[in-house]
DNA sequence: GCCCAGGTGGGTA
DNA sequence: TACCCACATGGG
């Protein structure tokens, strides 16, 4: 069984695999997934809920002043730099389309749809991947700080490798099918282990009591 | 007060 | 290409 499947089958094992939600709407995610980074889920969401909130629409957003908007994102942290981002995006949406939609993308090739996203300022490969993944149910592959530290310490992919070309990577060695569970598992194991500073099994490298701990003498350090 | 949550982009060698 | 660093907030 390939390292993979082996990883993959302790995650579901442990987990259980992971059904799939519709996410938000495009719009919506592009913007939550920008107020998301470098942050934790809940100064995301305090932020999402005030811009939601304080405006009535995402045009609304584009054209107010740049001000509102920060004040409105500020619980998210580096506003200074996601409410102008966010705006240019509004404004790019608008001037190609005549209105905040990113529906365009839905019918272009995943390639040509990734390079669009990573154009859009504040877009890197991590917020692209997540907004095609949840909200178009394309097959990319979202590495964030999570993904790409367990990625590595479970030998999935070389431990010098980027996040950046993570994603390529892991987007080669794991199933299209299994993106969407396969990565929600991975998220929720990291953030489990993170917390609980678990030791991780020698044989699959998961931290916790995987399948492969029956029958050893228990957890080993590393 | 300190630590933790946790992507993008600009600059430099 | 690889590395370094700035960017900011809120909760425990």
């Amino acid at each position: 069984m390939s390292q993979y499947r082996l990883i993959y089958s302790a995650l579901v094992s442990l987990y259980g695999e992971p059904v799939w939600q519709p996410g938000l709407a495009p719009v919506d995610e592009l913007i939550s997934t920008i107020l998301s980074q470098n942050t934790s889920d809940a100064n995301r969401d305090l932020a999402f809920g005030r811009i939601k909130w304080r405006f009535e629409s995402w045009d609304a957003v584009r054209a107010a002043p740049l001000t509102e908007v920060l004040e409105a994102i500020r619980p998210a942290g580096l506003a200074n730099r996601k409410a102008p981002r966010i705006q240019d995006i509004l404004q790019i949406l608008w001037d190609e389309h005549g209105a905040i939609t990113l529906e365009s993308i839905a019918s272009m090739p995943l390639e040509e749809a990734r390079g669009w996203l990573l154009a859009l300022p504040g877009v890197g490969p991590k917020t692209a991947a997540i907004v095609l993944l949840f909200a178009f149910g394309r097959p990319a592959f979202p590495v964030d700080t999570h993904v790409h530290r367990l990625s590595k310490r479970l030998g999935l992919i070389p431990k010098t490798m980027s996040a950046e070309k993570a994603h390529r990577e892991l987007e080669r060695i794991v199933p299209t099918e299994h993106y969407y569970s396969f990565h929600l598992n991975l998220i929720r194991h990291g953030r489990q282990v993170c917390r609980a500073r678990i030791p991780a099994c020698q044989r699959c490298g998961l931290h916790s009591y995987c399948q492969h701990y029956q029958g050893l003498s228990g957890p080993e350090s590393g």
